[in-house]
DNA sequence: GCCAAATTCGAACGCCCGTAAGACTTCCCT
DNA sequence: AGGGAAGTCTTACGGGCGTTCGAATTTGGC
């Protein structure tokens, strides 16, 4: 990879945990460096470089780098899971148990693509997130099919929505649109950034929502 | 990656082609691995050990480990829009021109499902494009970028079978469906084996295609 | 049958990688 | 003030990687 500087990588640390600073540090550029050129192209050498540590800070604090691969991805899986899961709860209280379509498609899509909001602190941690889901060990793709019982919160209102279609052919319709999102790995930097002139704008990111939740439900509609 | 004994790997070569036996061998035998496992999970080892041919093979023939990924895909994904483009010829001389949107995103999706048929020749070619389109070298993206001529050819299509759509929505639902197709990376293995008790047969293929027509004209029409 | 070109082969080079070992420093608790 | 744990640092090891080189071998035209 390129050997920007990115060393001077600030010292407010995430605050969210009284651990050591370096373990943050390495925690953040790792997951900056990965997001960015791939958990293969980054070597442990350009984490602690970029993170302005020692080499071996990153198997003194996770074991290995793919410990750390792991860890930032449970960290924000679960992060994200636990948006979604909010949303979701909240449309159920707003609808009696059983929220129109849209409202759970919503649910699923909205953080996400909130993360993707040019300032948002998450931006890179949804592009990390989307890249381990294609490129990660074998380790992550276990926890992917493991983590069934998230998709299962979704499945289950949409066919609460949609009590005709069978909960196979649910399924499907869920896998297509979370394929519409998941797509969007490169379309970050492509799509969105070409079609307003190099500055991603907030009301682009609203825009892409809309188009995505009226493709999904009319998906789901059919 | 596993040493397993790919090794045995047919004497019967491609035949479009008749140069170096070599050159074949090591084509059809790195598509595979690299489809399996990955660009950067193969080494020019495996691929050389898989073929039965010398490790200085790859670089003889196609220059580095890159030019040999750079021309598989190349090939394969010539073959791919020749296919579609085809579909879309044929469509267009049915309908006069202006066929409807089932139709268009038929001619889309339906040779890359074909591929995905369970003894079909081309189907690991298909898994090594979805893989190659994700973890490619810059190369490989730049031409994505470029290879806007053949999309071209679809969006004109579906902008003309719903005219009230603008361009930019046009694009977007492209995407969209372009998504639904190359999220298929695993469910290859996952789904489509899974639910048809690990032998995927003609008809799923079938079926899963007439899923992501229905999701994806419902879209387009929403 | 011969020679030159094309191909195959074995071996090695140089590089970068993830990881570990051991010395050194910092910090906190009593 | 001292001692032990926690953290940091330097250094290097072992190994796999893509690539290259020169010799050996095969091929194809005359």
């Amino acid at each position: 990879m390129s050997p920007t500087t990115d060393a001077a990588a600030s010292h407010e640390v995430d605050a969210s945990e009284s651990e050591a600073a370096t373990k943050n540090l390495v925690f953040v550029a790792a997951e900056r460096l990965f997001a960015l050129h791939g958990f293969q192209n980054v070597s442990v050498r350009d984490i602690t470089a970029a993170a302005g540590v020692n080499l071996a800070s990153v198997n003194y604090h996770f074991g290995s780098k793919d410990a750390l691969l792991f860890e930032i991805f449970k960290r924000r899986t679960a992060e994200l899971n636990r948006e979604r899961a909010k949303m979701l709860h909240e449309a159920n209280d707003r609808n009696v148990g059983s929220p129109p379509l849209r409202e759970i498609l919503a649910a699923l899509l909205t953080p996400p693509l909130r993360w993707l909001a040019p300032d948002h602190e998450r931006r890179i941690s949804l592009q990390f997130l989307i890249r381990a889901r294609s490129e990660g060990t074998d380790e992550i793709r276990q926890v992917l099919k493991t983590d069934v019982s998230h998709l299962r919160r979704f499945s289950d209102a949409l066919l609460r929505a949609r009590p005709d279609l069978s909960p196979e052919e649910v399924y499907w319709r869920l896998h297509f649109t979370l394929g519409m999102l998941h797509n969007n790995r490169f379309a970050e930097f492509d799509r969105l950034n070409v079609l307003s002139e190099g500055q991603t704008s907030e009301a682009d990111v609203v825009a892409l929502l809309d188009r995505m939740l009226s493709f999904a439900e009319a998906g789901f509609r059919a």
